[in-house]
DNA sequence: GCCAACGTTGGC
DNA sequence: GCCAACGTTGGC
């Protein structure tokens, strides 16, 4: 099973937005890094959600994927935002995976604690100056990651 | 709101 | 294929 990271602004959407409506799609990544682990994210795979431009910034939750390789119908979307006029239904650029809730941690686990606790290149979402919106969490990172959350709570 | 880091675009 | 200009991300 694989361990991965995706990116929100909570005023976009959040983890609140997630409970509330159990599974989404994660459509709108328009990075090709981003896009290509998108692609290798497997059903049943665990996803930290990440608060970013937040205060503080952080992991707020857990979702896993329940479909891989989803063609991201925005970018056929003329009137959406993620429009990508030179992507096309036989050759789509473009995709996304269904996620589902699993849970919001009961405090979050700050940028500030993760820099603690790990080194930018054992979690990349520290790194400073890092962009990418997905990321992959090697998974012995990632149960250090789930064992902060449960003792903060 | 600032700005550093970084990806993308487009002229040449 | 280079690289300057530009746009976006995201911490602070």
């Amino acid at each position: 099973m694989g361990y991965w990271l995706m990116k929100s602004e909570p005023s976009v959407y959040s983890i609140v937005d997630l409970e509330r409506q159990r599974q989404t799609l994660w459509d709108g990544v328009r990075n090709y890094q981003a896009r290509n682990f998108i692609k290798e994210m497997q059903s049943g795979d665990l996803v930290f959600f990440y608060h970013s431009n937040a205060t503080p910034p952080g992991i707020v939750g857990l979702m896993s994927v329940v479909s891989s390789a989803v063609v991201d119908p925005t970018q056929f979307d003329a009137k959406s935002k993620y429009y990508d006029p030179k992507s096309s239904p036989d050759s789509p650029r473009w995709y996304a995976v269904e996620v589902e809730f699993i849970q919001a941690f009961p405090q979050i686990v700050s940028l500030e604690t993760l820099k603690q606790e790990f080194s930018d290149s054992e979690l990349l979402v520290i790194k400073p100056g890092n962009r990418l919106s997905v990321m992959p969490v090697a998974e012995i990172v990632a149960k250090r990651i789930i064992a902060i959350a449960n003792s903060l709570s």
